[in-house]
DNA sequence: GCTTGTGAATTTCTTCACAGCT
DNA sequence: AGCTGTGAAGAAATTCACAAGC
């Protein structure tokens, strides 16, 4: 009677559904929980429980079928339908410097249906400029045009200080959600979710992880150690 | 008598001594664990179990004042010390393409502690050019320039299919841990730690989280919400 | 009053183990 | 034989609640 999926579990069927995408690509029909967990570096055991969600959704549908194993095709139609792949997600930009300039060529938002509507940048010498099929905005037009095009989700590619301050207008401005990108916790109002990119972080736990394992030899599971 | 400190621990721990660090810059000496919970979005409780870890070991040693708080230097270079930012990292940029390059152009590695000691690519075009202070090199020389100068992390910044190849590779002259921006899981000997850098994956998590959200009116927590 | 530190309770997530289907 | 689904056990992480220091 659990309606909730659990965020670790949300996560995986991502990683699920693109890889078995990726068996189908290939030709492969059916795929196995534990074949499937080893592409993806977990347990059969954590793949059943999370693919079990699926038959709990009335819409996603039950999948598994016992000596068998799942059906590719319907298992990422189900897992889609579940953790919600449907729906499009417009975003807007804010930040053209390194980064957001990476992330306008970064092709995959776009096949993945999250379009980048539009991009903003504070540098008089960006604006107007051209970049892929994107025309640099002034932030003087940040609020119109999102409010416009009702752009549910921002990307703050700016540098640390600008950040806070971006982020106020963005939520002001009806955004729920925001990918940032700039070292630091942004502070937003209860309603909108933030998701943090942040890499000196991520390699700082990335060196932890190598120096702690240095000094803990012996564990038997021999595949891969992953973080996020 | 627990010597190891958590996952998620060390993660915050990070992002405290960031925030401390910041509030030092700005004249600040002491700090309560409300406020560093505040900053970081965490309960107070969560922060001083966390600081707790300090004490634990010998060299980071112990901090909190009751009734006072924290004393912002020495908690920095606690934090430092227990998780091991005093090591310097160097890192070997495999793929300068759009995201290689704004890596390149990212100042805050070497700021804190990761230089980016050479850059590789694959296209002829590519090869020989200067980017900032970096030339890059063929691919060609990838075993040798990482095997003499000892780089114990690779960054994978390369087309998905170059991915697992190029990680075989540098797994197989001495890397130890990989920052992985390619959209798949890789699959590397036990040794060696992999951290995902994974666009689309976190986009669709937090599109989730924000359908999520939406239908579930009700928290009394107030601050904000995040995902790593 | 406001603060830290921490055992105990709680919640969340993972792993185990096995019944049952093909 | 090989596989799924799942209750039960276990492990990990968070939150509570309160004694004790300033």
């Amino acid at each position: 009677m659990d309606r909730v999926i659990p965020k670790p579990t949300v996560k995986r069927l991502n990683l699920y559904a693109r890889e078995v995408q990726r068996m189908i690509d290939v030709g492969q029909q059916k795929v196995s929980s534990s074949d499937l967990g080893n592409r993806v570096g977990v347990k059969s055991n954590q793949v059943r429980k999370d693919l079990a969600y699926l038959a709990r959704d009335e819409v996603a549908g039950d999948h598994g079928r016992a000596g068998i194993g799942y059906d590719c095709e319907r298992l990422v139609v189900g897992i889609e339908k579940l953790v919600g792949a449907q729906k499009r997600w417009s975003l807007a930009l804010v930040g053209v410097g390194n980064i957001g300039r990476a992330l306008l060529s970064y092709a995959s938002f776009d096949e993945e249906g999250y379009p980048i509507a539009a991009a903003f940048d504070a540098n008089e010498k960006m604006v107007g400029k051209r970049i892929g099929r994107w025309e640099v905005q002034p932030m003087t037009q940040l609020s119109r045009t999102i409010k416009a095009r009702r752009i549910p989700i921002g990307i703050l590619a700016v540098p640390r200080e600008a950040a806070q301050g971006l982020a106020d207008q963005l939520c002001a401005v009806g955004v729920v959600g925001l990918l940032n990108f700039a070292p630091m916790q942004l502070t937003v109002p209860p309603h909108v979710i933030v998701a943090n990119i942040d890499l000196t972080i991520t390699l700082k736990q990335l060196s932890m992880d190598i120096a702690l394992k240095s000094g803990s030899g012996r564990s038997s599971h021999r595949r891969r150690k992953e973080r996020s």
